[in-house]
DNA sequence: TCCCTTTAGTTACTTTATGTAACCAATTAT
DNA sequence: ATAATTGGTTACATAAAGTAACTAAAGGGA
């Protein structure tokens, strides 16, 4: 009968980060305030799935999404502090990518 | 024409963690060699989820199996160092969980 | 007025990943 | 020979992700 168990909140975290795209639309939006249609063609995600995890991220209170009435319309996605305190995490993942990832390994566009 | 591309490497690394259950395996085994069915219990993975996880991990080189022909048998699952050096990634996701996750939103046991 | 364009999505459908539970193989103690 | 234990695998159901066509709103031009 063990009873380790795993922290509750760091599995909350890694169950967040763990969803598809999710990580990448963080990091991306680590870089500042983008629109809907520019995060689809950075990240190579459909519609359908950027919008749910956007829906996901501004429940989660990691995102803001703010409308411009111009025309045509424009609509901002923004990280909260929240959202922007994962940067730290980021940059370890970015670190440890350079040195343990080889070069050859991206080919899987 | 934006040519802003997000790293390859870093998308390799987080399509790796973006994996269901591989960041618990690889946090987890961070605290030591551990066998299969106390990966099962603790995660709370399914066998069938755990072996084609370590396996995949065995192949990126994150991940070592060791068989100790006892009785019954015992094998160990343990982190290479390329696996060792993710700890300062998962010690940032834990240190953002500590401060971002609240203990009422860990209840989805 | 009607049609065209643009952004920001949504809907319907297919394919892939995950969850669940029963089953199997090897080993050795009874 | 049978049971017990570990470390899986197989077969099937459900949930998530991929794809592509479609819609809504708001001008702009013919």
């Amino acid at each position: 009968m063990d009873t380790s168990v795993i922290c509750p909140r760091f599995e909350t975290a890694i169950s967040l980060l763990s969803q598809r795209w999710t990580g990448l639309i963080i990091y991306q939006l680590l870089s500042g305030p983008q629109r809907f249609s520019h995060l689809t063609e950075v990240i190579g995600i459909s519609g359908r799935l950027l919008s749910e995890r956007l829906k996901n991220l501004e429940a989660e209170g990691l995102v803001t999404r703010t409308v411009y009435p111009e025309t045509p319309v424009r609509i901002e996605y923004a990280l909260t502090e929240k959202g922007i305190s994962l940067k730290p995490v980021m940059d370890e993942i970015q670190n440890w990518s350079q040195i343990w990832v080889e070069p050859t390994e991206t080919r899987k566009v």
